[in-house]
DNA sequence: GACTCAATCAAACGCTTGATTGAATATTCC
DNA sequence: GGAATATTCAATCAAGCGTTTGATTGAGTC
């Protein structure tokens, strides 16, 4: 009788250091998104993956490259989820499309857990707010596309409003998912844990409909001086 | 004729290390902002500041120290003139006070020039998105009751709005604030620096609008399933 | 003039960092 | 089986980190 080998049951025959390079990979989206990624260092990243401390150096070649590899493995899987379902949207009946289904295209994909989870959410939120060159080359390289895609979307759904305010609502429904992956968030702190951001089903049921809301809004004329204090003029 | 001393023009006979100490505030604050916590030495502080490199652990005890200064010097002036907006609204004629007095007074004092500028509003972003324990403490210990004061003036002008609701649109208030000081943010990048979040009268002028306009949504059902699929519900 | 004391300084401490090496060990292919 | 290749390993590197030290300065006090 011949043994079983790895292709008789159907799984890729991995090359050998396949297992020690996904093991890295996961530690290293965990611990960033814990510590962040100048709060991490590759030893513990490789020690919790139970590697060798030059891996991640032989596997990445270094810690750049690791943080290249690990965005890399789950932004593009999130921005082709979103096209996908921003293309639903355009093929509903009602034309143009509702404001609701393309904001919930946008945030779908990266809150649920399909694509790195909460996890990769987290980092995401701590890479935006660390901004340096690295993580504006990464989110340039794997998000504008899809993000300019949306904006055309949202002018779409909203013809008469002038770009410069959809831009800043786009802007604030940015920040909202940005701080909601940042887990746990002020509100946690501030309402003794009734809110709880890192429950994606919880955040999209309200984000998704406030959100909308917003866009909706009118214009408001920008001809008040805004140099005065905002307190006088309410 | 008597030697002009300090006291003569009019200058506080400020203590011989009190220069070396508020010029290293100085750096502290915009190196912490520029590259967060981790990201930037004491040495490179103490440097920037023309100072020895102890000087810092002389004067702030340690890096943890130092950051407490930096974040003390700032944030109590930002709560005070919080709270003082807010008593403003209150004795306004109009009752309960307009929604935009109240989203203006609490986002005014934190984005305009006057405590710290917009080199500590950025700081505060990077910190609440690296949201360690000391962060998280340095929060509450100087913004937990401001911001407590004002979700309850927000409950007031929106009697009918239930908690759950009031603490979510709170928390999309703080994730826009805080992005927007967190600059430069995407929307420069997607909309080719057509939008500035770095000018706080302009982002004050989008802001507070928008802001209100989310606030004053109707509350949706939550009953309708939140697991499904958020984009078969529209 | 002797003493005090906060402030500054150069130097070093022990440790961690990202990165590299070369030998040892699997694995693959002929 | 054996050469070639891919991967792991312990050991090491220079650099930088936060922190501590002991000596020094210089203005105030008795």
């Amino acid at each position: 009788m011949a043994a079983l080998t790895l292709e008789d049951a159907g799984i890729a025959p991995e090359p050998r250091g396949e297992g020690t390079r996904q093991r890295i990979l996961d530690a290293a989206v965990r611990l960033f998104s814990e510590h962040g990624i100048n709060g991490v260092s590759l030893r513990t990243i490789t020690a919790e993956a139970g590697a060798n401390s030059a891996a991640a150096h032989y596997h990445f070649g270094s810690k750049k490259g690791l943080l290249d590899a690990v965005f890399e493995r789950h932004a593009s899987a999130i921005a082709t989820e979103r096209e996908a379902l921003l293309a639903e949207c355009r093929e509903s009946p009602g034309r143009p499309p509702v404001l609701e289904q393309i904001i919930a295209a946008f945030l779908e994909p990266g809150m649920r857990g399909s694509h790195g989870g909460t996890t990769f959410a987290r980092l995401r939120g701590r890479m935006l707010a660390e901004s340096n060159d690295q993580t504006r080359e990464l989110y340039a390289l794997h998000f504008n596309d899809s993000s300019g895609r949306f904006l055309d979307a949202l002018s779409e759904a909203l013809p008469d409003l002038p770009a410069h305010d959809l831009h800043w609502r786009f802007h604030v429904l940015l920040g909202a998912m940005v701080y909601t992956l940042a887990n746990p968030g002020r509100i946690q702190i501030l309402t003794d844990q009734a809110c709880d951001p890192s429950d994606p089903d919880a955040a999209l049921g309200y984000l998704v409909p406030m959100l909308a809301q917003m866009f909706r809004g009118d214009t408001i004329p920008q001809s008040t001086a805004p140099s005065a204090s905002m307190h006088t003029l309410y």
